[in-house]
DNA sequence: AAAAAACGCTTTTTT
DNA sequence: AGCGTTTTTT
């Protein structure tokens, strides 16, 4: 065994990483509560590297499940790294990853087609809203949105339709669409994520021999981000366990952040029990920051009850306090950091070694307005992604459709795009064949006689006796039926022509001959030719046109994608030894696809805490510390909807490595209204004597007194929320920053940045009124408070 | 069938 | 406000 590989591991890690040794039975599950930066996926590689070099377990013995596909790409590339040997055969990715290798690979038991295709949520989404109008369900009494939660929740407590206690007629609607939607995904031959997991499940629980097959397989199971599990997730792990196999769970319940979608930070007390976890081993040595950062997240996350408990310590010094700003409003707070993010970065701090984190998406915009007039350069994570897009959507159509003539999501989406002159009429004609025959569209429209396919409704089960009477069967058009059949001979000829060709050059056929390019490329002349045509006119076209021009960068941009599509599956024939073009669906449906351009350019990180999980920066900043905005409004109805978000308050703060910034506006634009707020109390959960003000602390009084119009209720809801500071006492003679000023004409404020020296000397000062100033001493009339 | 206007929603999000 | 979706208009 490599010597190093265990070196440098603490005695925590390092009995986490050795436990449990090979042999004994039934084998030692574990669970590791490991903090923030306690060095926890390095614990789980090298777990994995020591079973397979020192405990001689094969690769072959291992599953290994993560949170995203990005962790697990990550894992097997340190993995890899520690490991001469190839670790391939290891069952290593997420939850629905896994489960689709196991479908895949025993399909026909699982109930099937081959070629099955994995719905995404906006899939699903349409799929139900389609479903609801078929069955004339009033969409504004059931929300398609709540219906999808619906849905996917139950399906996340490993309920079918059917086992869904019903208590009320909403709930058996709901229920009834629940049990419509699953039978139209088995004739489709589609599965949703959630599908995913349960059919697995059920796979495993039905059918003997294959569970007792995989147990004997898997004798290590090892799981990432334990305490974002769900209830589901949580049985299937236990199913593969056994009686035998040994569990490793590392998680942190202080950092559990997504219980709004069925995360259970419950199944790690469960774990302890069902797996008789004697001893939890707890990594709280934290390599990440200084001491005031984790000083400041301990202090906070106290306030929630019921933790499995866990602090935090690092052998690092205190470093920096921490810096609170108030700002008057939303712009000037976003000011405020893209000023220090400049200074940071002139100091030597690289962009991207420096994250701004929101509690909300919408958010972004304000501090995105002040980094591009400051010509800072950033990327904002989230938001949509490369196989979600729409041009990208409507390419996997066709080959969605090319695979599995029944999946009549697929074909709706293109039948008519690019349009061909089959009209809303046709496809309705269409659907009432197909619903009255019970067949899918494409069976309907690839047919001229009815007839025909009164022999293929038979052959689905259960559906033997609703043979219909000829007469009632629709007809369509002889005019129609004409485009419709191009239609069914275009996907036809796409098929064939490409069937013999490698994937990439598969898919530029397709989107050759689907007339996806010409009809962008319609919306989108040629550059070039624009600008030669509007020689003259340049000026006035790009002012008074700027819509038009909108249009035609939009057009362009989903050609690049498009041609990025085919770029995407040349790396993967690369990367994948299975190349097949259902391998490739795969792909898409269960990696969105994150890849950004410029991933190695300077620049500074944007993103919600949630997307932050994981991460860590030089700088950190928090804005928008506000009571409604983070805590969220929205958690207040929700059960240990605080605690939630103070989880959330946890793991913004324990980002940071060295600075952090905590900032809050009096007036934030929201949903196109102005807001007034009260500082979050997150902010005051921290201890004064951490905290470094570069604005003056203010009285809750004093606070409200500035704000007109504030509905604030002025009885036992505004307690002593702000501890009031003394007023600064600063020497005269000496300037410098966080001193509180007046100026005669901008009022009270504090300094923020200094520039210059002697009679340059700029202070950059926030007044309270007035915003920040850059003022030169020399000439400005400013006296210490 | 495309363009314009009206409507409505708005926490977090991976698979 | 800003975005996506749906309805109405042309």
């Amino acid at each position: 065994m490599n010597p190093t590989l265990l070196s440098g591991l603490n005695p925590e890690q390092l009995s986490a990483v050795t436990l449990s040794p090979c042999g004994t039975l039934p084998s030692q599950s574990a669970l590791i509560l490991a903090g923030a930066g306690s060095g926890k996926t390095r614990v789980l590689t090298t777990r994995i590297a020591w079973l397979i070099s020192s405990e001689q377990v094969s690769p072959h013995e291992i599953l290994a499940v993560t949170f995203t596909n990005k962790a697990a790409k990550e894992m097997m590339m340190r993995l890899s790294s520690m490991l001469p040997i190839n670790i391939r055969g290891m069952w290593m990715g997420t939850f629905h990853g896994l489960c689709n290798r196991m479908l895949r690979a025993h399909y026909r038991e699982a109930g099937l087609p081959q070629t099955f295709q994995i719905l995404d949520s906006g899939d699903q989404l349409s799929m139900i809203k389609r479903l609801m109008k078929s069955l004339n369900v009033d969409e504004e009494k059931f929300p398609p949105r709540e219906v999808q939660n619906f849905i996917g929740n139950s399906k996340e407590q490993g309920l079918r339709a059917h086992e869904v206690e019903v208590f009320d007629p909403y709930t058996r609607r709901r229920v009834e669409i629940y049990a419509a939607y699953d039978e139209q995904c088995q004739r489709e031959g589609v599965v949703d994520f959630g599908e995913l997991l349960l059919r697995s499940h059920t796979l495993l629980t039905r059918n003997q021999s294959l569970r007792e097959h995989y147990q004997a397989r898997f004798r290590h199971i090892l799981v990432d981000e334990f305490q974002d599990t769900n209830k589901l997730q949580y049985q299937w792990l236990k199913l593969l366990a056994g009686e035998r196999n040994a569990l490793f769970a590392v998680g942190d319940d202080d950092q559990s952040i997504y219980a709004f979608r069925g995360a259970n930070v419950g199944n790690m007390q469960q774990l302890t029990r069902d797996f008789h976890i004697k001893n939890v081993i707890k990594l709280e040595q934290n390599y990440r920051s200084h001491g005031n950062i984790l000083t400041a997240a301990n202090a906070l996350i106290k306030n929630n009850r019921s933790r499995l408990g866990k602090n935090l310590w690092t052998a690092e010094n205190k470093g920096e306090p921490l810096r609170v700003y108030e700002a008057p409003t939303d712009a000037e707070e976003a000011k405020f950091i893209v000023d220090e993010i400049r200074h940071l970065n002139r100091d030597g701090v690289h962009l991207t070694e420096m994250a701004v984190l929101y509690r909300s998406n919408a958010q972004s915009r304000v501090i995105e307005h002040a980094l591009v007039s400051a010509g800072v350069s950033y990327r904002v994570y989230g938001g949509l992604r490369f196989y979600e897009r729409q041009e990208i959507k409507h390419a996997l159509a066709y080959l969605r459709l090319m695979q599995n003539s029944d999946d009549d999501q697929a074909l709706l989406r293109i039948i008519n795009f690019p349009t061909r002159g089959i009209g809303t009429r046709s496809i309705e004609q269409l659907q009432e064949i197909a619903s009255a025959q019970k067949i899918s569209l494409w069976q309907a429209a690839s047919s001229d006689h009815p007839t025909k396919n009164v022999a293929s409704a038979a052959q689905l089960p259960g559906m033997e006796t609703t043979q219909p009477q000829l007469a009632d069967v629709p007809k369509i058009s002889a005019k129609t039926s004409k485009g419709i059949a191009g239609f069914v001979a275009l996907i036809e000829m796409l098929r064939d022509t490409t069937r013999d060709l490698p994937l990439p050059e598969a898919i530029d056929h397709v989107l050759q001959h689907s007339g996806l390019i010409a009809h962008y490329q319609a919306e989108a002349p040629a550059a070039e030719t624009a600008n030669h045509a509007a020689s003259l006119t340049t000026r006035v076209t790009r002012l008074a046109a700027s819509p038009a021009n909108a249009k035609q960068r939009e057009a362009q941009e989903r050609l690049d994608n498009l041609n990025e599509l085919i770029n995407a599956a040349t790396l993967f024939v690369h990367e994948n030894e299975d190349d097949s073009l259902t391998e490739f669906m795969n792909h898409a449906a269960l990696e969105s696809g994150e890849r950004q351009a410029d991933t190695n350019a300077d620049a500074v990180h944007l993103m919600t805490v949630h997307a932050a999980k994981g991460l860590e920066f030089h700088s950190v900043f928090i804005g928008g510390l506000e009571e409604g905005l983070f805590p969220h409004q929205n958690s207040r109805n929700a059960e240990d909807g605080l605690a939630e978000e103070r989880r959330l308050m946890y793991v913004a703060i324990t980002r940071a490595r060295r600075r952090l910034y905590l900032s809050f506006a009096q007036r934030r634009m929201l949903h196109g209204q102005v807001n007034f707020s009260v500082v979050s109390s997150f902010l005051r959960e921290i201890p004064e004597e951490l905290l470094h003000w570069l604005t003056p602390r203010v009285e809750v009084s004093a606070y409200q007194n500035n704000r007109q119009n504030n509905h604030q209720p002025t009885s036992s809801k505004s307690p002593e929320i702000f501890p009031m500071p003394a007023p600064r006492a600063a020497g005269a003679s000496t300037w410098r920053i966080s001193q509180a000023v007046q100026h005669a004409k901008f009022g009270e404020g504090v300094i923020v940045n200094m520039e210059g020296s002697g009679a340059d000397l700029r202070v950059q000062v926030n007044f309270r009124q007035a915003g920040t100033k850059w003022l030169a001493l020399e000439y400005a009339k400013l006296t210490a408070l």
